[in-house]
This record gives C-alpha cells, sequence and structure tokens, in this order.
DNA sequence: AATTGGCACTCGCGGCAATCGAGTGCCAGA
DNA sequence: TCTGGCACTCGATTGCCGCGAGTGCCAATT
C-alpha cells in the first residue's frame, strides 16, 4: 500500500516533468493527480524517493526532478503502453507506402520518425549480411580493374572497384559473372563464405586465380568490412529541447554525425520484438550521456535486418516514443522482409 | 586620401570585429589598426560610413559592426587573398588522396571543408548530366522488372528499377544492352537524348518496343530529373557561433536537412573559377538571411562537375574561408576530372 | 503506524535603484 | 582637415529587497 502509493507519485513527477520541464512540487501532485493524500504525505515520500535516489531537487525550495534510476524504474515498471491514435497508423502507412525503392524507404522512414517524435532519429540500412544475393555484376573498367556490383534482395545496390593483378579478357569475365552467380543467387551474404570456399577446385584451371582474386574481395568487402549505411533527420529537433546549448549541443551533434558512434549504439541494441531504451548515462558514449535513447530492431523472421530509434532528452515521452519507434520499425520490417 | 582612409576604417571594422564578435569602437581602432590618425578622426569616417549604410550600430552607447552592405564592400574591393598555409595545403592534399572511390572522395572533401573552415560544409555530388557514361548494365529482376545501373567516368553508379509492360528473356536483355552501350559508351549524359534518338529505327524489330520503353526511362530517370545527392558536414560548428539559438538555429538546421534547399543554393552558384559570396540578405532562402554562403563549382573544363561550399555566420573570415573553398575545389576538381 | 495541518526556514527569482564606463557627437581651436 | 576636450547616452553590472514556492520537521489526530 505504502510501496503502491511511492510508486504512483514517482510515475506522477515524471509524467509531470515531462510535460512542463520544470521541477515538480507536492502541492501540484497531490491536486493535479489524484493521489488521494494531502501534500505532507507526499512530501514524505518524495523525501523518501530521493534517499533512494529515485529523484533529486537542482536547489533546496525548488521541486524534485526525476534521476536517470527514476526514469529507469518509471520505464521498467510504470509505463504502460501508450497505443498510437488512429491518424498517427494511418499516417506511417500512407506515408511509407508510396516509397519506390530501398534508398526511399530509407529516407522516408526516418523523416517520418523524426517527425512523429519530434526527435532526432536514425534508421540503418538493412545489413549487407543479413541480405541475400539477387545478383552480382562484374563490369570491366580497364583490363586490370573491375566494378563489382552486388544486388541484394532488400533492394540495396552495393559496388566496389577491383584492382586485379593481370588483365582479363571479356569472356573469362563473363564466364566469372556466371560461375560467381550460379554459387552465390539466393543465398545469404552470411552463408556466402561456405557457398564459394572450394568454387576454384571445381572451375577450369585458367579461371582459378581470377576466382580466387574476386572471391578474396567479395568475402572482404562485403562480408568481413560490410559498409554499413545509416540515415539521419530531424537534427532541428535538438533545438526543441532546450538542452544547455553549447556545453552539450555541440559534441552530441559532433557525435550524430559521426558514423561510426551510431552504428555501434544501434548494433547493440537492434534486437527485433524488443524495443530497448538506453537513459543518460547507460549510454556508452560521453556526448550521449544527457541523452536518452529509443531504439529496436526491424526485419522479418529471427535476426534483425537492421535497426532503427531515436535521440532525445531524458525527459522525454517514453510511452510515446517507444510505441512510434515500435511501429515503424514494424512497417519497415514488413516492407523491406516482403519485397 | 580621405576616401581612401575611410575604407581602411571599414576594413579594420570587419577584421576586428570577425576576431572578436565584439561592437569595436573608435579608440580600439585608432590604436590597434595603424591608421596615423586619432580617435576623433576615426569617429567622423564611421560617422560617415554609417551615413552611407556600411556600418551599424547595435544600440547607443556602443561600437559598431558591420552591414550586410558592408561586408559586401569589404568582400568585393578590401580583401585581398589569404593565402592557405602551407600546412593547410599538405593536409588537403595528404586527406583527399588516400580516398577510393567516389563516396569516399565527396566524404573526406566535407569533412575536409568543414575541418578548414570551421563551419558547415556542403559538397555535391557531381552532376550526372555533366558525367559521362562508362558503362550501362541491365540486370533482369523479373521478367517485368529490370534493374538499370549506370557507371559514370566521375565513378558515379546509378540505379533505377524499370517496369516494362511485356516480359522480356535474356537473350534480348542482352542485345539490348549491347545496343544502349555502343550508342552511349563515352558520350556525356547531356548529349545522351540525340544520341539515342533514332536507335529503334535502326534496331531490327522485335527490339524496338523495349528499346523505346528503356530509352524513355533512361531518358526520364537520368537526364530529365536526375537525382542530385549532397554530402553535408560540420553542422556542430553552428554552436560555435553563438548565433542566438532557438530562433534561428532551428530553421537553418531545417534547411540544412532539406537537399531541395541546398541544391537550389549551390546550383546558383556552381562556376567554375569564381567563388560566390552570398552575405545575409543576399541569400534568396529566409533561413539563410542570418547566414553568409561562400561557395564555387569544381570539375575540369568548361562546365562544372557539381559545386561546393560552406555556410556561416555573416561574421566570417572571409579571406580564408574563400581560399579554403577555392583550394578544396581545385583538389576535388582534379580529382574527379582525372580519373 | 500512518496521515495531516501548521510553521519556520531556505533560496531562487524578479524588480528596482545606483553606479560605471565605453562610446558617441559636437565644437572650438590648431 | 584634423584634434583634444567635454557633455551626454545608455547598456551592463552590482547590490538590495521582498515575494513565494517548496521543503523539513513536529505535534496532533485517526
Amino acid at each position: 500500500m505504502l510501496e503502491e502509493r511511492r510508486l504512483d507519485v514517482l510515475r506522477a513527477i515524471v509524467e509531470e516533468f515531462v510535460l512542463s520541464n520544470e521541477p515538480v512540487g507536492s502541492k501540484l501532485l497531490a491536486e493535479r493527480h489524484q493521489l488521494g493524500v494531502s501534500p505532507a504525505t507526499v512530501r514524505n515520500d518524495m523525501s523518501a524517493l530521493e534517499e533512494e535516489g529515485y529523484i533529486t531537487q537542482p536547489h533546496t525550495s525548488a521541486g524534485r526532478i526525476p534521476t536517470d534510476k527514476g526514469y529507469r524504474l518509471f520505464v521498467d515498471r510504470l509505463s504502460g503502453v501508450k497505443p498510437l491514435s488512429r491518424a498517427e497508423r494511418r499516417a506511417i502507412q500512407s506515408f511509407l507506402e508510396g516509397a519506390i525503392d530501398l534508398d526511399d524507404v530509407v529516407r522516408r522512414s526516418v523523416r517520418l520518425l523524426a517527425q512523429l517524435t519530434r526527435q532526432v532519429a536514425v534508421v540503418q540500412y538493412p545489413s549487407l549480411s543479413c541480405s541475400s544475393v539477387r545478383h552480382i555484376e562484374i563490369v570491366t573498367i580497364t583490363p586490370v580493374r573491375l566494378l563489382l556490383v552486388l544486388i541484394t534482395d532488400t533492394g540495396r545496390v552495393e559496388q566496389r572497384v577491383v584492382e586485379i593483378p593481370e588483365p582479363v579478357d571479356d569472356p573469362t569475365v563473363s564466364e566469372l559473372r556466371t560461375v560467381l552467380n550460379a554459387a552465390l543467387n539466393g543465398r545469404r551474404l552470411a552463408d556466402a563464405p561456405e557457398a564459394v570456399a572450394n568454387l576454384p577446385d571445381e572451375a577450369r584451371p585458367g579461371l582459378r586465380p581470377h576466382l580466387n582474386t574476386l572471391i578474396t574481395v567479395v568475402m572482404e568487402a562485403l562480408v568481413d568490412k560490410p559498409e554499413e549505411r545509416i540515415a539521419l533527420a530531424g537534427t532541428a529537433n535538438l533545438t526543441r529541447s532546450a538542452i544547455d546549448f553549447a556545453d552539450t549541443l555541440r559534441p552530441l551533434l559532433e557525435a550524430l554525425e559521426e558514423q561510426v558512434v551510431l552504428l555501434k549504439l544501434i548494433g547493440e541494441v537492434r534486437d527485433l520484438d524488443t524495443v530497448t531504451v538506453r537513459i543518460g548515462h547507460e549510454n556508452n558514449v560521453d556526448a550521449l550521456r544527457s541523452t536518452s535513447v529509443v531504439a529496436t530492431g526491424y526485419g522479418r523472421g529471427a535476426s534483425a535486418l537492421g535497426g532503427l530509434g531515436v535521440v532525445g532528452p531524458r525527459r522525454m515521452d517514453y510511452p510515446g516514443t517507444m510505441a512510434a519507434v515500435q511501429a515503424v520499425a514494424k512497417y519497415v520490417g514488413d516492407l523491406l522482409g516482403a519485397d
């Protein structure tokens, strides 16, 4: 009973603070959230909550604001799921279904997510290693430089320039193309290594050296260190949250421009079916210590094709943001998993 | 003589203000810049300059700051060329020459430019219409869906999915590929329309409908409305210039996310050999009214392949920025024009 | 034991007046 | 045409004061 109400108080504090961005006091809580007790009682609870580290006061004679720990408890135990409005669902659907190719899907999703959450949105392009090969094309640029073009079932087109040690002629290139396609078409890139492992042994001797070179390059470029890509939108929303500027905003913007940071971030949280929330200090990146990240994976079947999420102030509408992230992930997953 | 000194005063004001970001007064000017006259004389000149609209004072009892008109005069007549330091030239060279493909070149240039100028940098990918065709590839996805891949001499790879009205088989696709390549290889995309104009007439009858469809699509997608791309870097630098935040920064960030705006901007100023400067109100975009844009075109030969530049506060080191923009444009032009 | 009303205390904030000083404009003299 | 002098303006800084929101504690009540 007493435990129960204390949590109610915490929930009320979080909700109120998210709304107003001002430290919230006992009087306001008692009258606006039907707690059924007097301000004095609320004060006692608040005192206890502060003792336990869930809330803090910026200075004496001010109300309380949630700590990271407080937000964490709120997210884990206190917040219900806030379903999206019908209008929102409709907006998502109509906004995404006009997309014509992969680039378009990603660009639309990231803008959509930024708009829905009014925060910074991040969408990762489908990882190559989770995709299947639809076609491999080899184009001769010069006799010793080939352009490898890989087309995946997610519609992603990836190209690499390959320098080869000795010149090849067109018939050989054509033969290489046939052999590679036969071995890889329809297979997932993650399975590619074993699929091509003994290709050279089966090929005619004259082809082997080239095949070996190409296979090495393909493996290295597309499987071992695939180029992950990221789309970003809504950085203008950072100015909204009145984060204190010079100190926080700059490093944050710098971090967001750093693909590596974002990839690491998304990589850690791209589970399907789970929306991960990282609050403040829980982020491993310094520049994100004063922000929260809400992210999840998208895709169909077992493993995630990629991840997406938003970055915003800790003072964030977690239920709403989580709902939006989840919904967009579902739509994007369906869209890219199906086609 | 008197005219002469007045301009010296304006130059001094601009330089001082760019450095300090504070309104500059007559005393400071007289003692720091060897004008050879007393503060009182400087005051007279300042009064005249204000009369003519080159400078203004934010409030009585404050120093003067340049107006847009003042900056304009400074850029046009007062600023010498500030050559880059040897170290900077070396940095540019070593930073860019490691690039492996087009994407890499563009990404590196934009970061380099942002770093050199400490401002927001924008680099446009080479326009398709200015590039020549190196190779066209057609890949069958389904019998009625083809993937067109266009490779240009600048290393850009562009792809489009094409829906065709009736199924084609592989030999036909192969034939189409041969015909298209024969007609277009080595030609500039801008010249493509005439190059393919009477291809259908010369082809064997069975090929004509497909050829017509493909030509239409190629023309539409790659020539009429080519997808221009833009790379952006250094948005974090916006926080540096103490632009007043909530009011200016948000619309600015929003504008920068809008590719259309940037493309329009760059498109207007991509002359080769001329670094264009747009100061404050000279920009046609509202969000850029309180910023300056320094940009130019890059490329080899007559027409520009693309444009690049920076966006920063009006209070900007114009000579230095112009030098950096020019230098990077030259290197990028050489890099992309040569290969 | 939990809750409540009462009360003293803290402290940030807004308003106000006084002061300071940088910078200007003007004028008379060289 | 330039210069030194001088009065004036006005934003910024400082210090002070009172208000009020919010707290913590305590004794009384249920």
